[in-house]
DNA sequence: CTCTGTGCAAACACTTTGCAGCTAA
DNA sequence: TTAGCTGCAAAGTGTTTGCACAGAG
């Protein structure tokens, strides 16, 4: 799982981000990357607390944003969010703006017909496959600069 | 916007469906193709009140999950789930189940370069690119035979 | 006429915020 | 010592549920 040069990578990470090394924010680290799945919160909060029994969800939430803020984790795109629905019913792509949360349409021929791995088409029924992108809008990347 | 093709394919669904074709039904419909972008069922509403001053919020909210269930509309890949955070920071992809709404995560290297076209990358600063893959999962394939 | 759909309001789940005490540096 | 972090609790946001009445079939 995490050995110890992860550790010391992740602190040396914290340190240079100006942040404190807290054994708080170590647990969640590892808790995170010693997970396959993509846990909530929630799942990580229980967790950790078998580790550190009280450490409380909020520091746990907050420990993931501020990881999620350096760079040392990510949050799996697009959750979080209010339901968004899509009356489009052809193909198209989604690019999502990570700073006002826009999410733009694009279409693309070559992304229509991407070719599933046997891996999974053979495990799953496959319904929708899209090309999902993450960035900065024209307009967000203007108002930071 | 809404040609009475359309409105009367959309009946006709409804039908099919077994589900009744109510003004307000047609309403946030009609409002939900006539959206370019993916509204969220409170953009939508606003949007539907305009013409129906006295629909109500939960009404807009069901009837999207109800166009959802019968195919008439789409519910933006994992928009309205609680956050998920991942702590793999090597390039994958996600394939989500739509029934348990677990996210398995798999790799397949012609997707780690997908040319982002330049339509996009002109404009916009691309962070990541993921394909996303929605289904159903071999166990809930199983579950629902 | 019957049964589904609607509108209202309360309940819920998850996230964010404010503050006092604690702790890494 | 002191700025930043944690834990608790309260407030906020968005979604779901229960129920009585209205309207589509």
């Amino acid at each position: 799982m995490a050995s110890s040069s992860d550790s010391d990578k992740f602190e040396a990470r914290c340190h240079k981000a100006g942040l404190k090394v807290t054994p708080q924010r170590i647990a969640v680290y590892n808790a995170l990357i010693g997970s396959k799945e993509h846990p909530s919160a929630d799942t990580l909060w229980r967790k950790v607390r078998k580790t550190f029994p009280n450490i409380s969800l909020d520091t746990v939430n907050r420990t993931l944003l501020t990881l999620a803020e350096i760079g040392a984790a990510f949050i799996v795109e697009g959750s979080g969010d209010v339901k968004r629905f899509d009356g489009c019913l052809e193909n198209h792509q989604h690019f999502r703006c990570v700073k006002c949360k826009k999410i733009i349409d694009f279409h693309h021929k070559p992304f229509d017909n991407i070719p599933v791995p046997k891996s999974i088409s053979g495990k799953y029924t496959v319904l929708k496959k899209t090309v999902y992108l993450e960035g900065i809008c024209d307009l967000c990347r203007k108002r930071c600069t």
